[in-house]
DNA sequence: TTATTTGCAAAGTCTTTGCAAGCAG
DNA sequence: CTGCTTGCAAAGACTTTGCAAATAA
Protein backbone atom coordinates (compact mmCIF):
# COMPACT_ATOMS: atom_id res chain seq x y z
CA UNK A 1 0.00 0.00 0.00
CA UNK A 2 2.42 2.26 0.62
CA UNK A 3 4.84 1.97 -2.23
CA UNK A 4 2.70 4.80 -4.18
CA UNK A 5 4.58 7.74 -4.14
CA UNK A 6 2.37 10.70 -3.58
CA UNK A 7 3.27 13.76 -5.16
CA UNK A 8 2.09 15.39 -2.34
CA UNK A 9 2.42 13.73 1.46
CA UNK A 10 1.18 15.17 5.05
CA UNK A 11 4.37 16.12 5.34
CA UNK A 12 4.00 19.05 2.70
CA UNK A 13 1.30 20.18 3.84
CA UNK A 14 2.31 22.70 6.01
CA UNK A 15 4.70 24.11 3.04
CA UNK A 16 1.95 24.16 0.41
CA UNK A 17 -0.58 25.98 2.71
CA UNK A 18 1.54 28.67 3.79
CA UNK A 19 3.10 28.86 0.31
CA UNK A 20 -0.63 30.06 -0.33
CA UNK A 21 -1.33 31.90 2.62
CA UNK A 22 -3.41 29.15 4.53
CA UNK A 23 -2.72 27.65 7.98
CA UNK A 24 -2.08 24.67 8.66
CA UNK A 25 -4.73 22.79 11.25
CA UNK A 26 -5.24 19.36 12.76
CA UNK A 27 -8.62 19.15 10.78
CA UNK A 28 -7.07 19.52 7.30
CA UNK A 29 -3.87 17.09 8.25
CA UNK A 30 -6.83 14.64 9.67
CA UNK A 31 -8.32 14.67 6.26
CA UNK A 32 -5.42 14.28 4.48
CA UNK A 33 -4.35 12.02 6.53
CA UNK A 34 -7.42 9.65 5.61
CA UNK A 35 -6.43 9.78 2.08
CA UNK A 36 -3.05 8.63 2.50
CA UNK A 37 -4.26 5.66 4.93
CA UNK A 38 -6.64 4.38 2.07
CA UNK A 39 -5.01 4.95 -0.61
CA UNK A 40 -5.77 1.62 -1.63
CA UNK A 41 -9.66 2.35 -2.17
CA UNK A 42 -10.10 4.98 -4.47
CA UNK A 43 -12.93 7.84 -5.15
CA UNK A 44 -13.72 9.06 -1.67
CA UNK A 45 -16.79 11.10 -1.12
CA UNK A 46 -17.32 13.82 1.54
CA UNK A 47 -19.45 11.64 3.11
CA UNK A 48 -17.60 8.88 3.12
CA UNK A 49 -14.21 10.88 4.34
CA UNK A 50 -17.27 12.23 7.31
CA UNK A 51 -17.90 8.67 7.91
CA UNK A 52 -14.20 7.68 8.16
CA UNK A 53 -13.95 10.78 11.11
CA UNK A 54 -16.56 9.32 12.57
CA UNK A 55 -15.55 6.02 13.57
CA UNK A 56 -12.47 7.69 14.93
CA UNK A 57 -14.59 9.65 17.19
CA UNK A 58 -13.39 12.96 15.16
CA UNK A 59 -15.08 15.95 15.85
CA UNK A 60 -14.63 17.32 12.44
CA UNK A 61 -17.70 18.61 11.19
CA UNK A 62 -18.98 17.93 7.65
CA UNK A 63 -18.59 21.34 6.74
CA UNK A 64 -15.12 21.54 7.15
CA UNK A 65 -14.51 18.45 5.56
CA UNK A 66 -16.25 20.09 1.92
CA UNK A 67 -13.68 23.08 2.98
CA UNK A 68 -10.84 20.95 3.44
CA UNK A 69 -11.41 18.97 0.08
CA UNK A 70 -12.00 22.08 -1.91
CA UNK A 71 -8.84 23.07 -0.77
CA UNK A 72 -6.59 20.21 -0.98
CA UNK A 73 -7.61 19.96 -4.68
CA UNK A 74 -6.71 23.56 -5.41
CA UNK A 75 -3.61 22.72 -4.19
CA UNK A 76 -3.16 19.55 -6.55
CA UNK A 77 -2.65 17.28 -3.19
CA UNK A 78 -5.85 15.65 -3.60
CA UNK A 79 -8.00 15.45 -7.49
CA UNK A 80 -11.52 15.85 -7.75
CA UNK A 81 -12.77 13.09 -10.10
CA UNK A 82 -17.18 12.76 -11.12
CA UNK A 83 -18.71 9.79 -12.16
CA UNK A 84 -22.01 11.54 -12.63
CA UNK A 85 -23.20 9.21 -9.31
CA UNK A 86 -24.23 12.68 -7.79
CA UNK A 87 -21.12 13.72 -5.53
CA UNK A 88 -17.72 14.95 -6.23
CA UNK A 89 -14.92 11.78 -5.08
CA UNK A 90 -11.33 12.96 -4.62
CA UNK A 91 -8.63 10.93 -4.73
CA UNK A 92 -5.08 11.47 -4.25
CA UNK A 93 -2.89 13.00 -6.92
CA UNK A 94 -0.27 10.61 -6.94
CA UNK A 95 2.94 9.85 -9.04
CA UNK A 96 2.46 6.00 -9.49
CA UNK A 97 1.40 6.07 -13.35
CA UNK A 98 -0.85 2.57 -12.22
CA UNK A 99 -2.80 5.18 -10.50
CA UNK A 100 -2.27 7.94 -12.53
CA UNK A 101 -3.28 6.73 -15.91
CA UNK A 102 -6.11 4.43 -15.19
CA UNK A 103 -9.02 5.75 -16.84
CA UNK A 104 -12.63 4.91 -16.47
CA UNK A 105 -15.36 3.08 -18.37
CA UNK A 106 -18.90 4.36 -17.50
CA UNK A 107 -21.76 2.29 -18.60
CA UNK A 108 -24.17 4.51 -19.70
CA UNK A 109 -27.02 1.79 -19.30
CA UNK A 110 -26.36 0.73 -15.79
CA UNK A 111 -24.41 2.89 -14.83
CA UNK A 112 -21.46 0.93 -13.56
CA UNK A 113 -17.93 2.37 -13.26
CA UNK A 114 -14.71 -0.19 -14.45
CA UNK A 115 -11.65 0.71 -14.00
CA UNK A 116 -8.78 0.24 -16.84
CA UNK A 117 -5.12 0.43 -16.77
CA UNK A 118 -4.05 2.14 -19.48
CA UNK A 119 -1.94 5.05 -20.65
CA UNK A 120 -1.27 6.97 -23.48
CA UNK A 121 -1.40 10.75 -22.77
CA UNK A 122 2.18 11.92 -21.71
CA UNK A 123 2.76 12.74 -25.26
CA UNK A 124 -0.58 14.80 -25.66
CA UNK A 125 0.31 16.39 -22.26
CA UNK A 126 3.18 17.93 -23.09
CA UNK A 127 1.77 19.14 -26.11
CA UNK A 128 -1.33 20.90 -24.13
CA UNK A 129 0.96 22.19 -21.58
CA UNK A 130 3.57 23.88 -24.92
CA UNK A 131 0.29 25.35 -26.90
CA UNK A 132 -1.76 26.57 -23.82
CA UNK A 133 0.85 27.63 -21.24
CA UNK A 134 -1.53 24.98 -18.81
CA UNK A 135 0.14 23.68 -16.36
CA UNK A 136 -1.29 20.00 -15.67
CA UNK A 137 -1.38 18.16 -12.71
CA UNK A 138 -3.41 15.42 -13.46
CA UNK A 139 -6.10 14.37 -15.85
CA UNK A 140 -9.33 12.50 -15.66
CA UNK A 141 -10.39 9.76 -19.21
CA UNK A 142 -13.70 8.81 -19.10
CA UNK A 143 -15.26 6.34 -21.94
CA UNK A 144 -18.98 5.83 -22.04
CA UNK A 145 -21.14 3.29 -23.65
CA UNK A 146 -22.61 -0.14 -23.30
CA UNK A 147 -20.68 -2.60 -20.90
CA UNK A 148 -20.27 -6.36 -21.51
CA UNK A 149 -23.30 -7.23 -19.38
CA UNK A 150 -26.08 -4.70 -20.97
CA UNK A 151 -24.38 -5.70 -24.26
CA UNK A 152 -25.53 -9.27 -23.76
CA UNK A 153 -29.07 -8.28 -22.02
CA UNK A 154 -30.22 -6.94 -25.53
CA UNK A 155 -29.04 -3.40 -25.87
CA UNK B 1 -24.22 25.02 -38.48
CA UNK B 2 -25.49 22.08 -39.83
CA UNK B 3 -21.97 20.69 -41.24
CA UNK B 4 -21.91 18.76 -38.27
CA UNK B 5 -22.72 14.85 -38.85
CA UNK B 6 -24.50 13.77 -35.71
CA UNK B 7 -24.16 10.07 -34.76
CA UNK B 8 -28.07 10.08 -34.71
CA UNK B 9 -30.41 13.33 -35.38
CA UNK B 10 -33.95 13.65 -34.63
CA UNK B 11 -35.60 11.31 -37.48
CA UNK B 12 -33.53 8.99 -35.93
CA UNK B 13 -35.11 9.24 -32.22
CA UNK B 14 -38.24 7.28 -33.39
CA UNK B 15 -36.81 3.97 -34.06
CA UNK B 16 -34.10 4.43 -31.51
CA UNK B 17 -36.87 4.94 -28.72
CA UNK B 18 -39.19 1.99 -29.95
CA UNK B 19 -35.66 -0.22 -29.94
CA UNK B 20 -35.24 0.30 -26.30
CA UNK B 21 -39.63 0.24 -25.44
CA UNK B 22 -39.62 3.53 -25.31
CA UNK B 23 -42.22 5.98 -26.81
CA UNK B 24 -41.93 8.32 -28.89
CA UNK B 25 -43.61 12.22 -27.57
CA UNK B 26 -43.27 15.43 -28.88
CA UNK B 27 -41.24 17.04 -25.78
CA UNK B 28 -38.73 13.89 -26.54
CA UNK B 29 -38.76 14.94 -29.59
CA UNK B 30 -38.93 18.99 -28.78
CA UNK B 31 -35.93 18.97 -26.55
CA UNK B 32 -33.60 16.92 -28.80
CA UNK B 33 -34.39 19.56 -31.77
CA UNK B 34 -33.26 22.23 -29.29
CA UNK B 35 -29.40 20.36 -29.13
CA UNK B 36 -29.52 20.29 -32.64
CA UNK B 37 -30.68 23.87 -33.28
CA UNK B 38 -28.20 25.24 -30.63
CA UNK B 39 -25.20 22.49 -31.63
CA UNK B 40 -22.37 25.94 -31.58
CA UNK B 41 -23.34 25.79 -27.95
CA UNK B 42 -22.19 23.19 -26.47
CA UNK B 43 -22.65 22.22 -22.52
CA UNK B 44 -26.44 22.94 -22.44
CA UNK B 45 -27.40 21.65 -18.49
CA UNK B 46 -31.40 20.70 -17.88
CA UNK B 47 -31.72 24.34 -16.77
CA UNK B 48 -30.74 25.90 -19.95
CA UNK B 49 -32.74 23.36 -22.32
CA UNK B 50 -35.41 24.65 -20.02
CA UNK B 51 -34.89 28.23 -20.05
CA UNK B 52 -34.67 27.94 -24.13
CA UNK B 53 -38.14 25.65 -23.71
CA UNK B 54 -39.76 28.80 -21.86
CA UNK B 55 -39.01 31.37 -24.67
CA UNK B 56 -40.49 29.37 -27.17
CA UNK B 57 -43.72 29.13 -24.48
CA UNK B 58 -43.16 25.71 -24.45
CA UNK B 59 -45.28 24.05 -21.63
CA UNK B 60 -43.00 21.33 -21.22
CA UNK B 61 -42.03 20.66 -17.26
CA UNK B 62 -38.92 20.77 -15.65
CA UNK B 63 -38.78 17.07 -14.23
CA UNK B 64 -39.59 15.97 -17.99
CA UNK B 65 -36.42 17.77 -19.34
CA UNK B 66 -34.13 15.57 -16.97
CA UNK B 67 -35.71 12.63 -17.62
CA UNK B 68 -35.56 13.42 -21.14
CA UNK B 69 -32.16 14.05 -21.19
CA UNK B 70 -31.43 11.14 -18.87
CA UNK B 71 -33.14 8.41 -21.12
CA UNK B 72 -31.19 10.38 -24.41
CA UNK B 73 -27.78 9.92 -22.58
CA UNK B 74 -28.73 6.37 -22.15
CA UNK B 75 -29.84 5.64 -25.70
CA UNK B 76 -26.39 7.23 -26.82
CA UNK B 77 -28.07 10.60 -28.41
CA UNK B 78 -26.32 12.90 -25.75
CA UNK B 79 -23.52 12.55 -24.02
CA UNK B 80 -22.95 14.07 -20.44
CA UNK B 81 -20.29 16.19 -19.72
CA UNK B 82 -19.58 17.20 -16.27
CA UNK B 83 -17.46 20.39 -15.57
CA UNK B 84 -17.57 20.24 -11.27
CA UNK B 85 -19.92 23.58 -11.55
CA UNK B 86 -22.61 21.43 -9.35
CA UNK B 87 -24.81 20.78 -12.40
CA UNK B 88 -24.65 18.04 -15.18
CA UNK B 89 -24.69 19.31 -18.67
CA UNK B 90 -24.98 17.60 -22.11
CA UNK B 91 -23.94 17.63 -25.82
CA UNK B 92 -24.91 16.05 -28.84
CA UNK B 93 -23.17 12.84 -29.70
CA UNK B 94 -21.44 14.09 -32.47
CA UNK B 95 -19.32 12.58 -35.08
CA UNK B 96 -17.31 15.23 -36.23
CA UNK B 97 -13.83 14.87 -34.96
CA UNK B 98 -13.55 18.92 -34.04
CA UNK B 99 -16.07 18.24 -31.94
CA UNK B 100 -16.20 14.62 -30.63
CA UNK B 101 -12.46 14.70 -29.97
CA UNK B 102 -12.26 18.24 -28.10
CA UNK B 103 -11.05 18.05 -24.14
CA UNK B 104 -11.65 20.08 -21.27
CA UNK B 105 -8.33 21.98 -19.20
CA UNK B 106 -9.74 22.87 -15.75
CA UNK B 107 -7.84 25.63 -13.92
CA UNK B 108 -7.70 24.29 -10.19
CA UNK B 109 -7.65 27.21 -8.90
CA UNK B 110 -9.82 29.94 -11.13
CA UNK B 111 -12.57 26.75 -12.16
CA UNK B 112 -12.10 28.20 -15.69
CA UNK B 113 -12.70 25.65 -18.57
CA UNK B 114 -10.19 25.87 -21.87
CA UNK B 115 -11.08 23.89 -24.78
CA UNK B 116 -8.54 22.04 -26.31
CA UNK B 117 -8.92 20.70 -29.72
CA UNK B 118 -6.46 17.29 -30.02
CA UNK B 119 -6.98 13.80 -30.14
CA UNK B 120 -4.74 10.90 -29.44
CA UNK B 121 -7.51 8.47 -28.50
CA UNK B 122 -8.56 6.25 -31.32
CA UNK B 123 -5.91 3.83 -30.89
CA UNK B 124 -6.75 3.31 -27.12
CA UNK B 125 -10.09 2.82 -27.10
CA UNK B 126 -10.24 -0.02 -30.22
CA UNK B 127 -7.60 -1.55 -27.45
CA UNK B 128 -10.25 -0.99 -24.63
CA UNK B 129 -12.98 -2.06 -26.39
CA UNK B 130 -11.21 -5.19 -27.73
CA UNK B 131 -9.75 -6.29 -23.86
CA UNK B 132 -13.01 -5.32 -21.65
CA UNK B 133 -15.82 -5.78 -24.57
CA UNK B 134 -17.16 -2.28 -23.85
CA UNK B 135 -18.91 -0.48 -26.37
CA UNK B 136 -17.51 2.91 -26.65
CA UNK B 137 -19.38 5.73 -27.91
CA UNK B 138 -18.03 8.59 -26.69
CA UNK B 139 -15.20 9.63 -24.11
CA UNK B 140 -14.54 12.82 -21.99
CA UNK B 141 -10.80 13.68 -21.22
CA UNK B 142 -10.43 16.47 -18.46
CA UNK B 143 -6.92 17.94 -17.43
CA UNK B 144 -6.66 19.41 -14.09
CA UNK B 145 -3.73 22.30 -13.72
CA UNK B 146 -3.60 26.02 -13.57
CA UNK B 147 -4.14 28.10 -16.40
CA UNK B 148 -1.99 30.38 -17.71
CA UNK B 149 -3.48 33.45 -16.07
CA UNK B 150 -3.06 31.81 -12.09
CA UNK B 151 0.13 30.88 -12.79
CA UNK B 152 1.19 34.98 -13.78
CA UNK B 153 -0.90 35.90 -10.56
CA UNK B 154 1.70 34.05 -7.89
CA UNK B 155 1.17 30.51 -7.45
C1' DT C 1 -2.97 40.27 18.25
C1' DT C 2 -5.42 39.42 14.01
C1' DA C 3 -6.92 37.16 10.21
C1' DT C 4 -8.06 32.52 9.30
C1' DT C 5 -10.66 28.50 10.47
C1' DT C 6 -14.08 25.74 12.70
C1' DG C 7 -18.74 23.74 13.87
C1' DC C 8 -23.33 24.15 13.75
C1' DA C 9 -27.54 24.94 11.65
C1' DA C 10 -29.91 27.06 8.05
C1' DA C 11 -30.21 27.95 3.36
C1' DG C 12 -29.30 26.84 -1.44
C1' DT C 13 -28.95 24.22 -5.68
C1' DC C 14 -29.62 20.53 -8.54
C1' DT C 15 -32.19 16.35 -9.20
C1' DT C 16 -35.50 12.71 -8.28
C1' DT C 17 -39.96 10.88 -7.06
C1' DG C 18 -45.12 10.08 -6.13
C1' DC C 19 -49.27 10.44 -8.21
C1' DA C 20 -53.25 11.46 -10.98
C1' DA C 21 -54.23 12.76 -15.59
C1' DG C 22 -52.88 12.35 -20.38
C1' DC C 23 -51.12 9.94 -24.38
C1' DA C 24 -48.73 6.73 -27.78
C1' DG C 25 -48.90 2.39 -29.84
C1' DC D 1 -57.05 -0.40 -24.09
C1' DT D 2 -52.68 -0.61 -21.48
C1' DG D 3 -48.60 0.74 -20.03
C1' DC D 4 -45.46 4.49 -20.71
C1' DT D 5 -45.20 9.65 -19.97
C1' DT D 6 -46.13 14.02 -18.31
C1' DG D 7 -46.55 17.99 -15.01
C1' DC D 8 -46.81 19.45 -10.70
C1' DA D 9 -45.38 19.78 -6.17
C1' DA D 10 -43.00 17.70 -2.59
C1' DA D 11 -39.09 15.34 -1.14
C1' DG D 12 -34.26 14.22 -1.39
C1' DA D 13 -29.26 14.56 -1.91
C1' DC D 14 -25.27 17.12 -1.96
C1' DT D 15 -23.00 21.37 -1.00
C1' DT D 16 -22.45 26.14 0.54
C1' DT D 17 -22.95 29.91 3.72
C1' DG D 18 -23.59 33.01 7.97
C1' DC D 19 -21.95 33.66 12.30
C1' DA D 20 -19.94 33.43 16.83
C1' DA D 21 -16.32 31.02 19.12
C1' DA D 22 -11.78 29.06 18.67
C1' DT D 23 -7.12 29.07 17.00
C1' DA D 24 -2.68 29.35 14.19
C1' DA D 25 1.10 32.35 13.21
Amino acid sequence: MSENRQLFGVSDLRGKLSEHGYKMTPQRKEILQIFVEHSDYHHMSAEDVYKILREKDSEIGLATVYRALDLLSELGILVQVDFGDGCARYELNTADPKIHHHHHLICIKCKKVIEFEEDLLDELEADIAEKSGFEILNHEVKFFGYCSDCRKKGD
